[in-house]
DNA sequence: GATTTATGTCAACAGTCCTGACATATTTTG
DNA sequence: CAAAATATGTCAGGACTGTTGACATAAATC
């Protein structure tokens, strides 16, 4: 049998049974922490949109297309991984009640360039606030020391795709 | 109740508007965190599914089955959230094709008690290794020292009810 | 001019969630 | 014990969001 004495700072890639299995178990409540995270952190738009008879699909349409600039059709199904139908009904919906504007692309005149009515962006903010207040509490919470160990986390467990959008996204704005 | 640094969450009258300011933006940053992440976690999951012609709901009642004890349709709604004819369906599909079986309550005989047999138990174990491996990764990738940090952030997260019930399945297992 | 690209739309189907109503068996209570 | 409460199951019907595949138009590109 290896000898698997406690040698907490072994630095090297020699992985002891504990450092594995604290890992293993940090992930399996990881799944949990993911759940119910999440379902609380949609669950405060959730209550905001019921009372404008939306869905979590109009929230996405809406959040990317007023947090981006020119963003056309195309950039949006790309960004939400969804199929071209179902996006229309959604950005049909958003058009209709006046919250969305389409505007025929300046350089391509293919591209439908779509942005925020006022009405949009106020109900935007309106999800963005609720959102936001419930993570500025989370981190008071917390520790804000802990912003960080949070956020590479989350980065890492993005796939490269998305924390590559992530990083244009973010520089972009 | 409060375990920090003096420094770390004094949130009297002396809130700089700096700190404010920076809490804001981590806070924006992680309402698109929090949407990449748990796409890509839950995809994972999702691509195994497909496989064996599930949905997301089945996966969540397979998971809070198997990783509890005497669970009843009773505690499955209250854990999920969701309404008795959901459920139903749900269930109904899991119990048809075998992944999990009924056992009337040996103290209450209203109940049924629902576990996994031996194939949803394989099923679930799949699903989990999957989502834990993608999280190992995670962890390693962001440095385990923060592993810490993220989970204190997704506990504060979640509503009262939520970290509760949370911390009662952590104790019970 | 032919092809490709960006967008829109139609038809049809699936999964998941909801509400409300009603039925049955069993336990608890007055 | 009879009545009320509880745990579960089921039916009807509606809403939202996602899918596939086909087809149409306008504009850009080769």
């Amino acid at each position: 049998m290896s000898d698997n004495a406690p040698d907490a700072d072994a630095p090297t890639a020699s992985e002891s049974p504990q450092r594995v299995a604290s890992l293993d178990s940090a992930a399996n409540e990881a799944i949990e922490l993911m759940f119910f995270a999440y379902r609380d952190f949609t669950d405060v738009a959730d209550r905001i949109l019921e009372q404008h008879d939306l869905g979590r699909a109009h929230h996405r349409a809406l959040y990317f297309v007023g947090t981006g600039q020119d963003v056309t059709v195309g950039h949006l199904l790309d960004t939400l991984n969804i199929t071209k139908q179902s996006l229309a009904r959604v950005l049909r919906r958003l058009i209709d009640l006046g919250l969305v504007v389409q505007e025929v692309g300046a350089v391509d005149r293919r591209q439908r360039l779509l942005r925020l009515s006022g009405e949009g962006d106020a109900l935007l903010q309106e999800l963005i606030d609720a959102q936001r207040h419930l993570l500025r509490e989370a981190f008071t919470e917390a520790g804000t020391e802990r912003i960080e160990g949070f956020r590479r986390v989350m980065l890492a467990i993005m796939n490269e795709e998305d924390s590559a959008r992530f990083n244009r996204r973010k520089r972009t704005r």
